[in-house]
Formats: C-alpha cells, sequence, structure tokens
RNA sequence: GGUUUCCUGGCCGAGUGGUUAGGCACAGCUCUGCAAAAGCUGCUACAGCGGUUCGAAUCCGCUCGAAACCUCCA
C-alpha cells in the first residue's frame, strides 16, 4: 500500500476535523447506518446515504481497501405505541412482516441503484444477526452493566457512566446530568431503574410477531443492539468509520458506542461522522409530519413543491453541490440551478473528452494557462481532502470548464494549453464526475443513443443543406422543431452540434 | 424548558482573521442569417449591536431570527 495524501474528517467526537489514519494502513473500516424498511425510503435517507456513497467512492479513488457494511433494519424498532415497526406494516398491509421487509428492501435498492450508489461490501440484516444480538445481551450482562426485568434486559447507563468516564455523551455531547432530568415521562418505564435506560432484550407482548427465543424470554433485541452487534462481527471491536445522520446521534449512536463499550471495553469507532439533514420549506424532512418530498414525486414532478420533474442525476449532484455535514434546502429554485449546473458540466465534459491533443503543439514549456489549470486541478482535490467539500471539488471543476469551452471555442490557442495537461484535464474530469461523484451522462445511457445518433445525423445534414442555401425557413422550421421534441442545436464555428434539453 | 448549531449578494450554496469561491438568475458585449450554445464584462454579500485587532463576514459577548436533538426518524 502506498502512502495516502493527507486526509481530514470531521470527527464528531471531538468536533473537530481531524487527520484520518486508519487502524491498519490502506484499509477501511467503515460501517452506516443503513434504513428501516417498514416504508418507502424517503429523500433524507437518500442524501445520507448518497454522501457515504461519496465518501466511500473517495476512499477507494485514495486508494483504500474499503469494507463498507450497511445495515438492514428489519427489527427491534418501537414505534411510538409501542409497537414493532414490522408489525405494525405487517398488520396494515395484511402481510408477513417479513414479506413487508422484503418489498421496501426491494424498494430501497432500487433507488439506491437509480442514485447510481454503489452496493455496500456487506449488507447484515438485523433479523440475520439474532444469535451475536443474544450473545452481546449476555456479555453485558456478564460485566455487571445491564439487568433482567420481567423477561426484558436494560443497559444500566448511570452504572456505566460511573464506570467510564467521558464516555457516555461523547457522540451527542449530552451530558448525563442533563440527561435524566430532561428526559420526558415515558409511558411503560416502569421497570426501568432510570430513565436513561434502555432495552437491549425486549420480552414480547402476545401482539409481537417477530420473536426469538432467549435466555430471558421469547422476545426480540432492542433498537440499538443489531448495529453494535453487526459491526463488531464484520468491522471489529474498533474499527474506522462509522457513520450515519444526525439524528441518530442521540439516543441511537450514544446508545451503541454504550453498549459496545460495555460488551468489550473500548470504543467500537475512532470517526464517527454524521450527515446533515435535508430540509423542505426550511423544516427537517420528517417521515411523520407529512413535509416530505418522495424521490419519486421529484423524478416524476408531481409533487406540489417543485414546478417539473428532476432527474436522478440532477437530485444528486443538487446534493453534491452543498457540503455533507451542511442542512440543505430543498427549494425548486435551488433544483433547477442544480440541473442547469449539472447539464452544464456534463457538457463540458463531452467537449473535453473529445478535445484533439496534438502533441505536435506541445512546445515544451509550462504555459501561465498551465499552471492555472494545475492549480484549479490541485483545488479540486485540496478540497476533497478536507473532509470531502465537494462544494470546493465542483467550483474547481467549473473554473476548469472556463479554460476548456475556450480552447474548445479557439478562444485561446491550441499550444497555450500543454498536450499532458489537457490529459490530465481529461482524466481529472472524468475522476470526479463518475468515479468520486457517482454521476451518470443521463442523456447518453438510452438504448436508443445508437438510433438516435444517426437520426440526427441525418436531419442535421439536411438542414446544413439547407443553410447553404440561405434556405432559413427549412433551416428554422428544423431546429424548431428539434426544440419542441427536446433537442437543443447548438450552431458552433466549426459546426453543429446538438443536445437533450 | 434543557442542549447544540446556524443566520452569506435576487436565489442556491462554499469559505474563513487581510486576496472576486462556484452555480443559477439578470444586464451589456463578442460570435451568429436570426436564435441558441459558448466566451467576455457587470452585479462584491456575509442578521443586528458592541468588543478584541493594524485589519473581522471570519475571534469574543449580547440581541433578534431559524433549525436540530432531548420521542420513531438519515
Amino acid at each position: 500500500m502506498t502512502e495516502q495524501r493527507p486526509l481530514k474528517i470531521h470527527n464528531t467526537l471531538s468536533g473537530k476535523k481531524e487527520e484520518f489514519r486508519p487502524i491498519t494502513p490502506g484499509y477501511v473500516g467503515m460501517y452506516v447506518c443503513g434504513p428501516t424498511v417498514y416504508n418507502d425510503v424517503h429523500l433524507g435517507n437518500c442524501r445520507t446515504f448518497c454522501s457515504f456513497d461519496m465518501i466511500y467512492r473517495y476512499l477507494l479513488h485514495l486508494g483504500y481497501k474499503v469494507r463498507y457494511v450497511r445495515n438492514i433494519t428489519d427489527v427491534g424498532h418501537l414505534t411510538d405505541d409501542g409497537e414493532d415497526r414490522m408489525a405494525k406494516g405487517a398488520k396494515v398491509a395484511q402481510l408477513e412482516p417479513m414479506e413487508v421487509a422484503q418489498r421496501y428492501t426491494v424498494g430501497f435498492h432500487d433507488m439506491m441503484r437509480i442514485f447510481n450508489t454503489l452496493p455496500p461490501s456487506i449488507e447484515p440484516r438485523a433479523t440475520g444477526h439474532i444469535p451475536e444480538q443474544i450473545e452481546m445481551v449476555q456479555t453485558i450482562l456478564e460485566r455487571g452493566l445491564a439487568y433482567e426485568r420481567n423477561g426484558s434486559v436494560y443497559f444500566d447507563v448511570p452504572k456505566f457512566a460511573a464506570e467510564n468516564e467521558g464516555v457516555y455523551g461523547s457522540v451527542s455531547g449530552r451530558v448525563l446530568e442533563d440527561l435524566y432530568t430532561e428526559t420526558r415521562e415515558l409511558k411503560s418505564q416502569e421497570e426501568k431503574n432510570h430513565p436513561a435506560d434502555f432495552a437491549i432484550w425486549m420480552k414480547a407482548r402476545p401482539q409481537d410477531l417477530m420473536v426469538w427465543n432467549s435466555p430471558w424470554s421469547v422476545g426480540f433485541p432492542g433498537w440499538h443492539l443489531e448495529c453494535s452487534a453487526m459491526s463488531t462481527k464484520y468491522l471489529g471491536k474498533t474499527f474506522d468509520i462509522h457513520g450515519g445522520g444526525n439524528d441518530l446521534k442521540f439516543p441511537h449512536h450514544e446508545n451503541e458506542v454504550a453498549q459496545n463499550h460495555g460488551a468489550c471495553g473500548c470504543h467500537p469507532a475512532n470517526f464517527w461522522m454524521h450527515t446533515n439533514m435535508l430540509l423542505l420549506n426550511g423544516k427537517k424532512m420528517s417521515k411523520s409530519d407529512g413535509n416530505t418530498i418522495s424521490p419519486t414525486e421529484l423524478f416524476t414532478g408531481t409533487s406540489e413543491h417543485t414546478s417539473k420533474p428532476y432527474s436522478p442525476m440532477a437530485v444528486r449532484f443538487f446534493m453534491l453541490m452543498a457540503h455533507y455535514r451542511s442542512t440543505l434546502d430543498i427549494t425548486d429554485d435551488g433544483l433547477m440551478a442544480a440541473e442547469k449546473g449539472f447539464l452544464k458540466i456534463m457538457e463540458t465534459n463531452r467537449i473535453l473528452q473529445n478535445l484533439p491533443v496534438n502533441a505536435r503543439d506541445f512546445d515544451g514549456s509550462e504555459s501561465d494557462t498551465d499552471r492555472a489549470i494545475l492549480a484549479l486541478i490541485h483545488d479540486a482535490f485540496a478540497g476533497m481532502d478536507d473532509d470531502f467539500n465537494t462544494a470546493i471539488a465542483i467550483a474547481s471543476l467549473n473554473e476548469m470548464g472556463s479554460f476548456i469551452h475556450k480552447l474548445a471555442n479557439q478562444q485561446i490557442a491550441p499550444g497555450e494549453i500543454s498536450p499532458w495537461v489537457i490529459e490530465r484535464l481529461k482524466t481529472v474530469f472524468s475522476t470526479f464526475l463518475f468515479d468520486i461523484f457517482g454521476l451518470q451522462d443521463e442523456s447518453a445511457n438510452s438504448n436508443d443513443s445508437g438510433t438516435l445518433e444517426g437520426l440526427m445525423g441525418l436531419i442535421l445534414e439536411i438542414r446544413g443543406q439547407a443553410r447553404a442555401q440561405k434556405d432559413w425557413a427549412t433551416s428554422d422550421k428544423i431546429r424548431d422543431g428539434l426544440s419542441a421534441a427536446g433537442i437543443t442545436v447548438k450552431d458552433g464555428k466549426d459546426g453543429v452540434t446538438w443536445a437533450k434539453a
């Protein structure tokens, strides 16, 4: 493994950017909390997973061997009324709980594919790791950090906090004393010694459908336990990066740390990364209060919040324009700007990749233009190295784009940019756009593009003949007709090109 | 109520003690048969009030406003 460039990552534990050093040089273990599959994925999930997809891709780009684990939660989440989420969905739809999980897992995977995210290395399911979770409960009990009450097992937060100073609260920044006084009055908490305690094993009630036998009762594992058990199983007791949405900091991640710590006496992850929320109308998107827009609605333009459909890649680009730790407000104007920006940068890339590289033009020196472009390339990577700042990288690419267009328009002389710099530009652009940002050229990607190319070639040839004869009526009729069909004709100095609008 | 974060130009959004981020929109120009595209130029902002500093949008304090978490949520 060769030396990696210094990479800075914002660590929730310290609240600062820290230089990233993997436990094993060249290898990265990354765990990201995945979706609970009891409903269609919503956009907020997509932003988080797109962000971590970009992070995963950049780590790969840097040459790391990454084991990326992202779980599927198909049991254990309790709803407000204490009912298991999977069971609730099942009752509504008259389906087996696992049938519900399966349906939404498939839907989730479809959506991830639409957003062009790479699949994780391992995608463990909570229901597939019940024995591991039971084992962990046992270990925690043996270490005296949990207690059994009527068949349920609760994690003893005060005891844990007393024995491990500074650990509980390290993720969420919460002060233990505050927790005791702040925790709201919740029903059915009588069994707990302390309001801050949480269940690691729940005894089933008659209405619970997804249950397993355990030393304590027939029941099911607590919500936070699956991530502890599965991250340990696949990444080890301590691994490099643990990620998830901001809203999981408390209680989920805090309790996860407590469990891992309680079971093995060590901190599970060196770096905790949290993505920020997607906002709609200035507020967090939320499943429960209806302030939401689904990815499908975004793609079809059927939401009241948008004026037109936006393609998946336009949406992905929209997300990339903001830093992953910033909140991102979804607005129609913002999406429109992103869509334009996306189409333009893809077009710039197409022009760039078609630029001829003529070695004879190279006079052997490094021009000011060369240096300017090289500086921009440096900026783009420096932005990524600084906590994955995609906004900086995009800004740098746009500035490179200006040079590319000028070169293509012969507004700067071909000799002003060295051939090797153009080659470098080509590599940098495709690396960023496709490998790191995970974008796809949607216009190139339709099945009938070959047919379309042929048709367009013919049509534009006819138009060219009309123009040569100054038959503007025919020429404009073709242009307007194509425009109406969604194709923009671009007359350039060296001929005609076209693009889907 | 407690904890934390944020407030950037018409809009979206980076950044951060001293230099125009970038995009979108808009205006003018170049090119063009016209238009589009592309290029060039213009638009130079950091919620308010104090303080620190040679210098702050960037650090500190207060105020206003917003958001997140404290309860399932990415």
